[in-house]
DNA sequence: TTAAATAGCACTAATTTGGTCCAATTAGTC
DNA sequence: GACTAATTGGACCAAATTAGTGCTATTTAA
């Protein structure tokens, strides 16, 4: 139950990109710099998350990523879901899982909701509440409301 | 981000002793006839989950296992850390982390934050709790309070 | 035209995960 | 009291996934 290096070294820099300057380019060199992650990794992520549409690129000299969202709409879980896919703690949380253990699986529909609510939690967390949270501390108060009841 | 399979299987097997009579001790082979996972797959977990006192092994003819405490108080959170080790969306979750990419990271405090949200709610999911979700299609108010804020 | 930058693909190495086998232990029985 | 069958315990190996690297093509500003 962990968060891919990949996806994790993407929250990084997505976060890094949405505490500079919304308007200003940066290249792949330039974050791999400021982050200290290889140079090949970060084009990696960069790509990644170019293709899955949380930043837009510009190619050619001068190009580079910015972020085509604002950094409040931004979530967490979009960018995990960018390197990994759909948001799913078991196998068995999509409805047509074809769990070959069990007729009726005793586990998948508790899962279900397990996973709807961590899920929420990860999607109401945006960039800028990062940002927020990392510079103060910790002390932030984010409106997350979690359904209270699961 | 998502649980491994043995762990699955783990809460599988956890969630049907759970719903069986407590008294009663239940073998590996039974425990795999019941669940149709492979019985070296079975084997392996119920010893995992032995090891890690969640349950109570019996050796020898006519052994086997045991919940080593009642349905209501065994945590899904707990049987992800029998199998997984402490719950860390990231490997930078803790105090030390040794993280060698930067001297001090953006993205920590914020991740010390979500681990502890989504921790805090596969605490508050029991066995029972599973059992009650899946009996009654999922319409169960579980008193979960995640704080409501993170 | 050239330099700078991304896009896409493929490959290798490392780590993690899943599954198997054999040794140690115990309860019951003769 | 020893033997036997049943069962757990622990070490080990194979497969799958993930992380990281490199190369070539394409695009664009100067």
């Amino acid at each position: 139950m962990r968060i891919n290096k990949l996806t994790d070294y993407g929250i990084v820099i997505m976060t890094k990109i949405a505490s500079m300057d919304v308007n200003k380019i940066h290249t792949a060199k330039e974050m791999s710099e400021i982050s200290n992650i290889p140079l090949p990794t970060v084009t990696r992520l960069l790509k990644t998350l170019a293709n899955e549409r949380l930043l837009t690129s510009q190619r050619g000299s001068q190009g580079g990523y910015l972020l085509s969202q604002s950094p409040s709409t931004i979530s967490v879980a979009s960018i995990i879901e960018a390197f990994e896919g759909p948001i799913s703690l078991t196998e068995c949380v999509t409805d047509d899982c074809e769990c070959s253990y069990e007729e009726n699986c005793s586990t998948q529909k508790p899962w279900q909701k397990i996973n709807e609510t961590v899920k929420s939690a990860l999607e109401q967390i945006k960039l800028n509440d990062m940002i927020e949270i990392n510079q103060n501390d910790g002390f932030v108060k984010l409106n997350m409301n979690l359904g209270a009841k699961i």
